[in-house]
RNA sequence: UGUCCGAUAGUAUAAGGGUAGUACAAGUGAUUUUGGUUCAUUUAGUCUUGGUUCGAAUCCAGGUCGGACAACCA
């Protein structure tokens, strides 16, 4: 009765903690954002990372902002990151900012300073780098290193009192100028910056570099588990060097492989550079990566969870593929998503020998994924229909199912309807289908004892209404953009962003409600945007439906 | 030419000295009033060379390849 299931390394970590009952057996993690971009489905992982391990642990997450940098951040970027977790479908037990610890933080310092283990430090950081040496060659000390305890606590304290300007200095750990690890090579602690703070306004002019707030503030905290990306492997020996010469609470790092997925590209600055340059239309925009962007572009928060169970933990670096996502939103809309009809490229079927002025009415379930079909919804049928243009061929390849002339096809819960010509117009394009239909076919009644193998959607000319639909593709040509030649920007996908301005739907349709996924049949997965209004309906896709059929 | 991290089907991820499994992708077939769904089925993998062992994806050693690390960013 026990489900099997295999543990990601950290749960490994985790059980073994708890099996030793370190902490008492406490499990604490956070999700440490820097309050200075969206969120995107990389952060996804961190978050479903920290905030399952508590829940399944019987633990707790805080979210904590990690806001050491003024001059970068915002409360724009609190509040959509705040939003988007919890859309994501986590509470945190508290809501904490790194500046909150900022009186700690510098008392910290100042113990430092007086264990001689910090020094004030008047070079440029110019010269702070030339002196740091690089991974294959020892860096070397300068004058400023031996300066008393008595002359670090002063100049310190008149930095904090704003005696010196942006940049005149710096206070610094010390620890091994020749360390092969280039993170232990006298780190920063803290630069001066007369910067208005979004949390502490103008308390302060100097602030805490990461390096010299993360750990500490998890120590804070007493977070048991702190969780981060692979990149932070060569801070952990600062961070335990700090905790140490602290004394002060032994938070745990673990570092995982980032997520990359194919065809996009996941760094904050990257996207800040499509948003800022216009090659999309926000941090929102249906073809980012982002957590906003997927949630408008129809995205559910199951999905994206059950994205981040599926491509697991690990510390190797990977690339996920799209169709995984994709995959996700499909097992979660088929079993949700009302069906539809709605005609994306219309060309026009006359039913030749139905009366002109008869309607009928028709109804289709809402899912025949769930039992009883949940619901379901009227549409009308007459004798001019819209379908798809590609539902019709002149010349059809041998496995063509639906309309050539001659052919025999279902129209969807209504009609079989048999192809008996078309018509063209002087270019030489077809405008219109011509069909007689089995009236003892009709869905539901069908005596005919006709079959077929094709069914195709389509919606009445008379009854249509109409909408935008925005059909995405990916945002790039090639699978990872950031490791191409020259800027990554010039692998924008042209054509990622198709607009139908004036598709045509069923009636049912204007009744769409926002943030729910409706499937055109046949068409694909679509939810409104966020700009659709009652006067003018915008539908986007979210992803299309599996194709099974390839022309030969 | 330093330190650290990693290497299992196309992509991910399990197997913790004893049958290399799962998901996605791809192929085939069945079902289907969505060429969707569902079901069945196939293809396809342990970076390399040695060593330890009755037995190695797993332990050891060397190599190869990939990645990270020098910002008053996080």
């Amino acid at each position: 009765m026990t489900e099997e299931r295999s543990l990601n390394f950290i749960e490994e970590i985790v059980e073994e903690d708890i099996r030793e009952g370190k902490n008492g057996g406490r499990v604490l993690t956070r999700f440490p954002p820097e309050p200075n971009g969206y969120l995107h489905i990389g952060h996804a992982k961190s978050i479903c990372l920290n905030f399952g391990l508590a829940k399944e642990y019987g633990g707790k997450t805080n979210l904590r902002f990690d806001d050491t940098n003024p001059v970068k951040e915002d409360v724009e970027y609190v509040d959509s990151i705040k939003e988007d977790v919890r859309w994501l479908g986590f509470e945190w037990a508290n809501e904490l900012y790194a500046s909150d610890y900022f009186d700690q933080l510098y008392e910290f310092a100042v113990k430092l300073i007086k264990k001689g283990l910090a020094y004030v430090d008047d070079s440029s950081p110019e010269e702070i780098a030339a002196q740091k040496g690089t991974p294959t060659e020892p860096g070397k000390g300068n004058e400023y290193r031996n300066r008393s305890v008595e002359e670090n606590l002063r100049l310190f304290a008149e930095m904090k009192d704003g005696k010196y300007p942006d940049g005149a200095k710096v206070l610094r750990a010390k620890i091994d100028l020749a360390s092969p690890n280039m993170h232990l090579r006298d780190p920063l602690m803290y630069r001066i910056k007369h910067a208005n703070h979004h949390r502490t306004g103008d308390k302060w002019c100097i602030y805490p570099m990461y390096d010299f707030a993360h750990g500490e503030s998890d120590a804070i905290e007493q977070i048991t588990h702190s969780v981060c990306t692979l990149e932070f492997i060569p801070h952990r020996p600062l961070y335990d060097w700090f905790i140490e010469q602290l004394e002060i609470f032994p938070s745990k790092q673990y570092e995982f492989a980032r997520l990359n997925l194919n065809y996009t590209v996941m760094s904050k600055r990257k996207l800040l550079q499509l948003v800022n340059d216009g090659y999309v239309d926000g941090w929102d925009d249906p073809r980012m990566p982002t957590i906003s962007g997927l949630r408008r572009r129809g995205y559910t928060p199951a999905s994206i969870r059950d994205f981040c169970e599926r491509i697991g933990v690990a510390k190797r670096e990977n690339m996920i593929e799209m169709a995984l996502l994709e995959s996700c939103i499909r097992e979660d809309l088929n079993k949700t998503a009302w069906r539809r009809m709605a005609v994306l490229d219309p060309i026009k079927l006359i039913v030749t020998d139905y009366p002109e002025d008869k309607t009928e009415t028709f109804h289709g379930e809402n899912n025949p994924e769930v039992e009883g079909g949940d619901g379901s919804r009227e549409f009308p049928f007459s004798r001019e229909l819209w379908i798809e243009r590609e539902d019709f061929m002149e010349e059809p390849p041998k496995k063509f199912f639906r309309l050539a002339v001659g052919n025999m096809v279902r129209l969807k819960s209504a009609y079989i309807v048999k192809c008996e010509g078309f018509a063209k117009d002087t270019a030489g394009n077809i405008t219109e289908v011509h069909c007689t239909h089995i009236p003892e076919s009709q869905s539901g009644n069908d005596t005919s004892g006709l079959t077929v193998k094709g069914t195709i959607h389509w919606v009445s000319v008379r009854h249509a209404k109409t909408a935008e639909v925005r059909l995405y593709d990916r945002l790039f040509q090639v699978e990872d953009p950031s490791s191409e030649d020259g800027d990554f920007k010039d692998y924008i996908n042209p054509d990622s962003l198709h607009i139908i301005p004036n598709a045509y739907i069923e009636p049912d349709l204007v009744n769409a409600v926002p943030g729910k996924g409706y499937q055109f049949i046949r068409k694909g997965y679509f939810t409104l945007d966020k700009n659709s209004t009652a006067e003018k309906l915008v539908f986007n896709r979210t992803v299309t439906l599996k194709d099974g059929w390839v022309k030969k």
